[in-house]
RNA sequence: GGGCUGAUAGCUCAAUGGUAGAGCAGCGUCCUUUUAAGUCGUUGGUUCUGGGUUCGAAUCCCAGUCAGCCCA
């Protein structure tokens, strides 16, 4: 670069454009369209055959992320889909002896992050690492930005989540972290299939966002003139599928509430949501059990996890602690008689707990005030929090013998609600009332459409629905929720 | 929405009111089995932005932007 005019050493892109053009000066593609490979980074090391040197041809491509460079020869690293094995990035040797003077003066001048396809044999290097001797190698594209620094990666949390792509390079822990994902929900597809539900897609612009309670987002369509939500819950779709008769339906889907963003909470969200006909609470019980194991089993290789926040390990395996919402009330203000308290003394007792209490509360959200603060975050293993109060939840069934509680679970495990699971209300009429009811004045906000299907007569069903992204906060031990998505949401900003 | 903390070279970080530095990366050498390769030399800064205080500000003050944590 010192023949330029203008001293650019210090200005890795202006040193970057200047070897593109230079590149394209000589009549090379730095961006080239396809290169047929044979194996990926992993399947090409395992390909060696021990004692077998410079036998076994591969054709490899990834990025450069390590040039060591010895004069006339150099060992490289590529990085791949694979290259977040165990063994990392495959190492290339190149040699000028192999690939000739003028094809090894053009390799010196590539850079780190550059991405490139080679052809060779596979051989042991002294220190016992499988390697391609390179015969041929051809640059696939040019990279105009330098990576991360190699031994700290990337650390800025702003940076990591902006520019995830250099993350899943640099960073092996984000990387596998975010794959493991990928592993979790097809394992849950395969786990579903294998029972016979079958996986369906509804809605996301909805005129009426039921389900649950939150706010959402809106969004208009122009043609129709009109005014859309963004669903909140895949609930009251698939339910109209089980009144068409698809007995077992589950959907994985992205929803969205307009609400803050935390450590816990991301804007945008994945549920999974399995419906049965002819099942109930206490089926789902079982189905989300054997669910979490299998995919322990499968995914972790462990049916125990270490749990950070609390310093346990959560141990999945086995029957899972069941235990009345109420009795955990019980147990936890130390008053037998609880629930036959006046709302001043509920009052009274929480804030003696510590609890800040809004004087506008209803006596269950006092009640549950205390649930969420004081016992949820101390359920570290895998509890059913059975029969929650009715007033928690319009779209589930009274317990028949005593109904001021729901047939319903919540299961919690490590502090965090994991699946709520209820009978489900397949009652027309006293669904409607509970819609009803709790639209008070807004009875727009009533899915008159649901109910007209649900007049058609909806099997009795259990259903569950399980936040993908907390399970793998669980699974991965994340610290956030941000750590399981693969972009999530921050304020957007000009880049110049 | 409120409180606290942070933003310095491409990246990871120093510099606590007095000449903005290091490692990696980059650039130029040496080196044909390296493993954070080694070696010699070397470039690189709107200290997030805008104001203010001061002889002098990365540093102190105010406002803003973005992020993280806690709370709502």
């Amino acid at each position: 670069m010192s023949d330029l005019p203008v001293d650019i050493s210090h200005d890795q892109h202006a040193v970057r454009l200047a070897k593109l053009a230079e590149l394209r000066a000589a009549g090379a593609d730095p961006f080239r369209a396809s290169f047929a490979t044979t194996h990926f980074s992993g399947d090409a090391r395992r390909a060696y055959v021990d004692g077998q040197e410079n036998t076994v041809q591969v054709r490899v491509a990834g990025r450069l992320v390590v040039i060591r460079d010895m004069g006339k020869s150099q060992f490289v690293k590529i990085f791949d889909q694979q290259g977040g094995d165990q063994a990392g990035p495959l190492q290339l040797y190149v040699k000028k002896d192999v690939i000739g003077d003028d094809a090894y003066a053009a390799f010196k001048k590539l850079d780190l992050g550059d991405i490139l396809g080679a052809e060779g044999t596979l051989f042991k290097t002294k220190t016992g690492e499988v390697t391609v001797r390179v015969e041929r190698y051809v640059l696939l594209a040019k990279s105009l930005r330098p990576l991360p620094e190699k031994w700290h990666g990337l650390s800025d949390p702003e940076q990591v989540y902006r520019q995830r792509y250099l993350d899943l390079i640099v960073n092996a822990e984000s990387r596998t972290r975010l794959l493991l994902r990928s592993r979790v929900v097809s394992h849950v597809r395969r786990f579903l299939e294998s029972r016979q539900f079958v996986e369906v897609e509804t809605p996301v612009l909805q005129s009426v966002a039921g389900g649950a309670a939150a706010r959402p987002f809106t969004t208009h369509h122009n043609a129709l003139g009109m005014d859309f939500f963004l669903r909140i819950s895949l609930e009251l779709y698939l339910k109209r599928l089980l009144v068409g008769g698809i007995d077992r339906v589950f959907e994985i889907g992205r929803n969205f509430r307009n609400e803050g963003i935390s450590r816990r909470h991301n804007p945008e969200f994945t549920m999974l949501e399995v419906y049965q006909a002819y099942s109930d609470f206490r089926g789902m019980m079982a189905l989300v059990r054997d669910l979490l194991q299998s995919l322990c089993r499968e995914i972790l290789g462990t049916t125990r996890i270490r749990h950070a926040a609390s310093g346990q390990d959560i141990e999945f395996d086995g029957e899972w602690r069941e235990v009345p919402y109420k009795q955990l009330i019980r147990e936890a203000t130390g008053d037998a008689e609880w629930f036959n308290r006046s709302k001043a003394e509920k009052i009274a007792a929480a804030e003696a707990m510590g609890l800040k209490v809004d004087p506008k509360w209803e006596e269950f959200e006092i009640t549950n005030e205390i649930f969420s603060k004081r016992i949820e975050p101390t359920l570290i293993q895998p509890t059913f929090v059975t029969h929650l109060p009715k007033e928690l939840c319009p779209l589930a069934k009274l317990n028949p013998t005593d109904p001021s509680v729901l047939d319903v679970f919540e299961l919690t495990i490590g502090g965090m609600e994991i699946a709520p699971a209820y009978s489900e209300q397949n009652d027309p009429i006293e669904q409607r009332r509970m819609f009803e009811a709790q639209a008070g004045e807004e009875q727009q906000n009533v899915d008159q459409d649901f109910l007209f299907a649900l007049e058609h007569g909806m099997p009795p069903a259990g259903g569950m629905g399980i936040g993908i992204d907390r399970l793998c906060i669980l699974l991965t031990g994340a610290e956030s929720i941000r750590d399981v998505i693969l972009f999530p949401q921050l304020r957007s900003t000009d880049k110049s």
